[in-house]
DNA sequence: AGCGTATATCGTAAAAGTACGATAGACAAA
DNA sequence: TTTGTCTATCGTACTTTTACGATATACGCT
């Protein structure tokens, strides 16, 4: 009678949403998110106006973000509009859902 | 015509939930909180048992969940019971749930 | 008082994150 | 082709995180 079952589920979606969660994890990334969630599907890289910050280090952010699957970059010649990854973000909302979820009463 | 009120909300919301989502990006804190909000109320640090990690090492997870206000320790003489903290899990689950709900369409 | 258990904290090392300025790359426009 | 603009990347410095073993603290028990 091992206990090899116990610590099986080190599952890929803790996993998943721990890469979520990190890239949310700091105020200048929730800042982006909640630009490109709410004011318009893209943007572009004027966060340099509103974020007080060097605009390497907002790339540096972004790059986060992209890495973390949650945004998505297109080209558009002279500027790169960045958009929310749509099939990201829900899979994040719903992780996050359960992770709240099921909490004793 | 100032735009100063563009980035006045760098907002104790943003950073609230910068907070939360950093305490939750680690695999492992994610695990200690699924246990902790699933299987019981509380729990002590065996933890130990089912997290192949040192036990300092968890020991200082439990110290980042606690910095972030997400859980609480009773002292329950030999052991310590670790508990969620339920109001600042609700107040989580609502900013994050604000954060995604509104992304359009 | 001394022992054992449970946990936190210290000291340390390696890795990752955060921020900056400077530089490099892509590409439209002149 | 040269110029200018936008963005990424490099190099750097500093801080924070992650992990470990060793040690300290708290406390019930003998």
């Amino acid at each position: 009678m091992e206990r090899t079952a116990v610590k099986l589920d080190y599952s890929l979606q803790e996993q998943q949403l721990a890469i979520f969660a990190k890239a949310l994890g700091h105020p200048v990334r929730i800042q982006i998110l909640k630009i490109l969630s709410e004011q318009a599907c893209c943007f572009n890289g004027d966060l340099t106006e509103i974020i007080p910050l060097a605009q390497s280090t907002i790339s540096q952010h972004l790059k986060s973000l992209k890495d973390a699957g949650l945004i998505q970059g297109k080209i558009m010649p002279p500027k790169i509009r960045y958009c929310l990854n749509k099939e990201a973000w829900s899979e994040a909302q719903q992780l996050f859902e359960s992770l709240f979820k099921n909490h004793i009463s």
